[in-house]
DNA sequence: CGAGCTGTTGAACTTTGTCAAGGCCCGTGG
DNA sequence: CCACGGGCCTTGACAAAGTTCAACAGCTCG
């Protein structure tokens, strides 16, 4: 392990484009700081849950490694999101950095949940991540449980530019294999679906990873023929 | 709306089989129960998040409908389970009973808050079933995240078993066409997914809704075998 | 008793996974 | 400097699986 720990004063983070850097701060009493490489991992699925994550820069991914050897990623993390909630005493997910020099702010849970006992301000906040966590998953289940791999692809897309950008362009912050895994697919169907989209005049794209929304209410509405509802 | 109001104490509320009746004690102050017919709406998507709900008894999803009129359901409560989180001042989903009778406990989101503040306890509670919440949801994505139907039906049913019944027996509590709009699948799919697991071996069934599970080996193992076999 | 809802099954069609091959890019080592 | 190797990405062909449309059976309830 590479890890590379250090004491920080966390007040002087650098934050990423969605900045939430008014969360937490009453955790800077503590502030350790992880930098990692490429792929290395944070925390490990069924380890004791001893820690809580803030991304501060780069991107983590939490991960769920299936009894058939297929990997599921459950979150993606980007700076500003915290991870590590469990209900349970341990991981229920390994989390793994995206790309090198991916840092992460290291809390320790035990002194969190001491702190948060006399720290009113600091259990609301914590409150408000854990229902910042429950959005995001809403939200991804939404993405996952589309029918066709070309919904799937489109509103992974406008997810990640609502989360990563201010306008319609966005740099692909994982590879087409961490899409694959992300929307349950596989990576030849992403591919399909990208240049599908492209050929479709719904989005433009510069090299593999830098994408541009020509036509997000296309992209929104599903389009590529008419599906009904089970709805009763 | 037929909504039945009254004001009670939750201290006497009779739990369901997952019961976990001792979170939340502590909102007892402002106990407000109601009840629900098939089908009724207890919170809009949309709507002011102005309340947290935990099911006493009965079945609640949350749905999302979507701009193609599909609709999806992003959560299924239990008794014992709590609803109504959200990072924004909206639900982002609307919360259904599922059959008649169901009865969920009101809790006003305002004074949740207000009394978080100085009961530390119940701060932690919360947190507790934030994480609870997160934890149930990756288990959902990774449901929805298998690839074959099959897949998606035998770990639906297994996660209905552990959350319902202490044994292999389970009266499912939703009809196909929520299982499919819970799976992102089709009715039809589910309907022969089912009759597939029965024809191999797999489960038992009685009428549409009991269900008995017989290899839970192998339909925690996904099955991805092919759909003629020999080995009946 | 009929209307309506739920569930199942069949058949045609569409989409996706899988296997296979090849292109592109980049870092490394000769 | 260039060749090489290994990820990453794309594309094609084919088989497997899912959706859709359609029909029908069982059941409840007015």
């Amino acid at each position: 392990m590479h890890t590379e720990a250090s004491r920080v004063h966390l007040l002087h983070e650098q934050q990423g484009p969605g900045s939430r850097d008014h969360k937490l701060r009453k955790l800077d009493t503590q502030p350790t700081t992880q930098r990692c490489r490429r792929d290395q991992e944070i925390c490990g699925q069924e380890q004791p849950a001893t820690h809580l994550y803030k991304v501060l820069s780069g991107i983590v991914r939490l991960c769920i490694i299936r009894v058939d050897g297929r990997r599921q990623i459950v979150d993606l993390l980007m700076p500003g999101d915290v991870f590590g909630f469990t209900s349970s005493s341990e991981y229920d997910s390994s989390a793994e950095a995206v790309e090198s020099d991916t840092v992460v702010a290291v809390y320790s849970r035990r002194s969190i949940e001491a702190l948060a006992e006399t720290d009113d301000h600091l259990a609301r906040t914590l409150h408000q991540i854990s229902c910042e966590t429950i959005s995001r998953l809403h939200a991804q289940l939404l993405i996952v449980g589309r029918i066709t791999a070309r919904e799937k692809v489109g509103s992974f897309l406008l997810e990640m530019v609502d989360r990563l950008s201010a306008g319609t362009n966005v740099i692909l912050p994982i590879s087409r294999y961490d899409i694959a895994d992300y929307l349950g697919i596989s990576v030849e169907t992403v591919s399909r679906s990208l240049t599908e989209l492209k050929h479709r005049g719904l989005i433009e794209l510069s090299g593999t990873r830098r994408v541009k929304i020509v036509d997000r209410h296309a992209l929104e509405d599903g389009f590529g023929g008419p599906r009904f509802s089970n709805a009763a």
